[in-house]
DNA sequence: CCAAAAGTGTTCGCGGTACACCCATGC
DNA sequence: GCATGGGTGTACCGCGAACACTTTTGG
């Protein structure tokens, strides 16, 4: 099935061969207590049936975060994440038909955000808990791996671990979060002290709800303030 | 002129169009005092006689690499340098003939290693000042700028400074290597307690050659302790 | 009133920073 | 002997780390 505006097969000559050129996302979300990874099951031969990495082909009139953006909304019907590069692969049998090379995307989604659906190659999608993988498709394995590390490594110096919590949320989720992806417990009074120090969090009038105890308060990341602050030299670390 | 092993144009053809697929490598080189990189000056179109990075097509029997470190042994005469993968640029109009993705690399290199020398695609070679670095063809401003970027952001925290140093050097000299990448004067006194106390420098019993005041003692960077210190979780920072 | 988590300050030690003078060497 | 850079120690301050109890709320 082919919709407007995707030409179906055609013929493209070239003087020289080329490597087919790919993107990969490893999408993260965080749950309750542990990190998830978005996975589509393959429909399609190589590694039919097998889990893997959503992504797919780039096309000529599309950038390469475009690609990575529209292949997670068609597979899994993800959009609006926070998007970043994360490395490009390219040994020479990642791929058993041909020569792939992939330039893998790390993206951070807000798990409540979003009803994921299976769609074009993808048989089904779901979340998998980082420390219960499936055996992944093709090098995905190696390419969630890197993901992770740069995720833990960024998490530490840049406030991207916000987008990963809901607009407003509380303290110890903010702690939990780190705690999950840092794999270490924090403390709590130090936590608190040194993210309110930074002056970064918009105390709201609000508390959560639908709690049996002590209701927290409601907090949310002042994004300007912080853009104007690194602009002025400031950086951000836990 | 064609080498044995390099066949020459013939037809492949595909079902999809595919974007070309290049590397380019920013390498760096430290000068008596500022940091230099290794330009070539282009014999073909587009662009022709407009400086640019050593860069070129990915072939299929190479890892990405691997095709970085040829361009930059064919075009430039480089060899051995220590390589690392920065980012891939895929903006649609980055060249003028067509669509073309490039994986950029950032190298570093001994200055004085290297009798550097034009071949194949360039039609001279040279060091530049990054402050005196004259308009780059296609997009390769703007990927210099984010080498420059990354490697200010690893010099600080891992010790890849040490590539761009002879393998026995002055204290005096390594501090001048990170105030020019940093572009920060740094204590003198404070410098030499930091890396002294991290017990990663080896004193040799030499000392500098050829000065015409007191000679400094010369240092080897430990680098088997350094790897067996990050396997226990050390890190690296200045 | 009980369970559960929210919220709150102080002390201590280490590491970063600031700072200036004498020494060795070559000419 | 003079110019040039090599080499060295201490005092202070701020920040991260360790640590426990009271308060609020819902059931």
């Amino acid at each position: 099935m082919t919709s407007p505006g995707e030409p179906g097969p055609g013929t493209f000559t070239y003087a020289y061969p080329r490597p087919a050129l790919t993107v990969d996302c490893v999408v993260f979300g965080l749950d309750v207590d542990d990190l998830k990874v978005l996975l589509i099951q393959r429909r399609l031969e190589p590694h039919q049936h097998m889990w893997a990495l959503p992504g797919g082909f780039v096309r000529l009139d599309e950038t390469l975060p475009d690609a990575a953006r529209r292949e997670l909304a068609e597979e899994s019907g993800i959009t609006d994440v926070y998007l970043e590069q994360l490395y490009t692969f390219g040994a020479l049998d990642r791929d058993p038909r041909e020569r792939v090379v992939t330039v893998a995307y790390y993206a951070l989604a807000k798990l409540s955000d979003h009803r994921i659906r299976a769609a074009t190659d993808a048989e089904r999608v779901a979340w998998f808990a980082l420390d219960g993988l499936p055996r992944l498709a093709f090098d995905h394995a190696k390419i969630v791996e890197r993901a992770i590390e740069r995720l833990r490594g960024k998490v530490r110096y840049a406030p991207v671990g916000f987008e990963l919590l809901p607009p407003r949320f509380t303290l110890t989720q903010l702690q939990r979060l780190y705690e999950i992806i840092l794999m270490q417990p924090l403390d709590k009074r130090n936590f608190r002290k040194k993210l309110l120090s930074m002056d970064l969090l918009i105390e709201t009038d609000e508390v959560e709800q639908g709690v049996r105890h002590r209701a927290a308060r409601l907090y949310r990341f002042d994004k300007k303030k912080y853009e104007k602050l690194t602009r002025q030299g400031f950086s951000f670390a836990i």
